[in-house]
DNA sequence: ATCCAATAGTAGGACGTCCAACCAGTTGCC
DNA sequence: GGCAACTGGTTGGACGTCCTACTATTGGAT
């Protein structure tokens, strides 16, 4: 969390009276404003919160997609598709996993070019305490109820799939 | 945008599915993730529009402050209150700016330990025309008409509000 | 059978964010 | 007045993301 007190006014909102007044699509511009802001909070909360298990949410969505799999083990490309990442930021996630010994790298037998990673037993055990010390904040997301939460994700959601994120 | 094609099935659902059996929180662990998400593809949007121009979101976030401000400039620790950024990113974008000759450094007449940031008229020009971009793709908010963006607003404003960001 | 395009992964570099540490200047308190 | 605590800004390092470029391997088209 950027160390700084709380304005005695929501920035994003004035910014976008001024957008009104002088520019033009100043609800668009909340919107993205608002999504970029939230994203910094949970993104901090949630690093803060894994921090003390030598995680962040990068790694630890790593960590749960693994133990998701069936043998525990996925291919680095598989890896990227699921995480919605690029080729290089999952192997910069895999190198510090590996560097802790909490993920292993190998061969695949039939095709030489893949990698596959596999979880080791470390590995479901930080996991594991990484999970309760998340959910013991909510993920960093609060001040929503269920239904409230549930809109939100409606509403990415429909984002998401305008963008082409999925179909 | 990660290159990547798009998957036939919404990775974040999945993972909520899996979630709800194996472990809890799965509606709010889905939230967080589509907030992730969103703010990535917002964020690749939004860049990839303002590349041509020389420019990030962060630092047109910058220059949009600066032209809003009665005189076009204002002290660095200001612009890091409003932008909620951390001093030392407030640093790196000015440096940024200050290189392509956007805005200039100037001592504080009363205060010597502050600096005050002034847009230059290069950086009004340019401003101008990057906010032409970023209007032409709707900042990358696709897929919601007026009222669902406002519903968005109004939820991310409350969590922000939780969070502390403001009062 | 061969060659060429596509795929898997990595290396190097840019950018933005944060934190810890630091220096310079200011303010307040005695 | 003087010293301590605070504030403003920078530097250096860590991390995650992306892009471009590269190597190795695979597989399809001719």
């Amino acid at each position: 969390m950027p160390s700084h007190h709380p304005l005695p006014f929501d920035p994003i909102d004035r910014a976008a009276q001024l957008w009104q007044d002088r520019i033009g699509p100043a609800a668009t511009m909340a919107a993205v404003t608002n999504i970029m802001r939230v994203q910094q909070i949970l993104q901090s909360s949630v690093d803060a919160a894994l921090r003390p298990h030598g995680l962040t949410f990068a790694r630890y969505e790593a960590l749960v997609l693994l133990v998701f799999s069936r043998q525990g083990s996925l291919p680095m490309n598989m890896m990227g598709q699921r995480l919605q990442l690029h080729p290089t930021s999952v192997t910069n996630i895999v190198d510090r996993l590996q560097a802790d010994h909490l993920v292993e790298r190998n061969g695949h037998p039939t095709d030489r070019r893949t990698t596959v990673v596999t979880i080791t037993e470390a590995g479901r055990q930080r996991q594991k305490t990484a999970t309760v010390a998340l959910t013991d904040i909510d993920f960093g997301l609060i001040g929503l109820n269920d239904d409230e939460t549930a809109q939100l994700t409606v509403l990415l959601t429909k984002v998401r799939r305008s963008a082409g994120d999925f179909s």
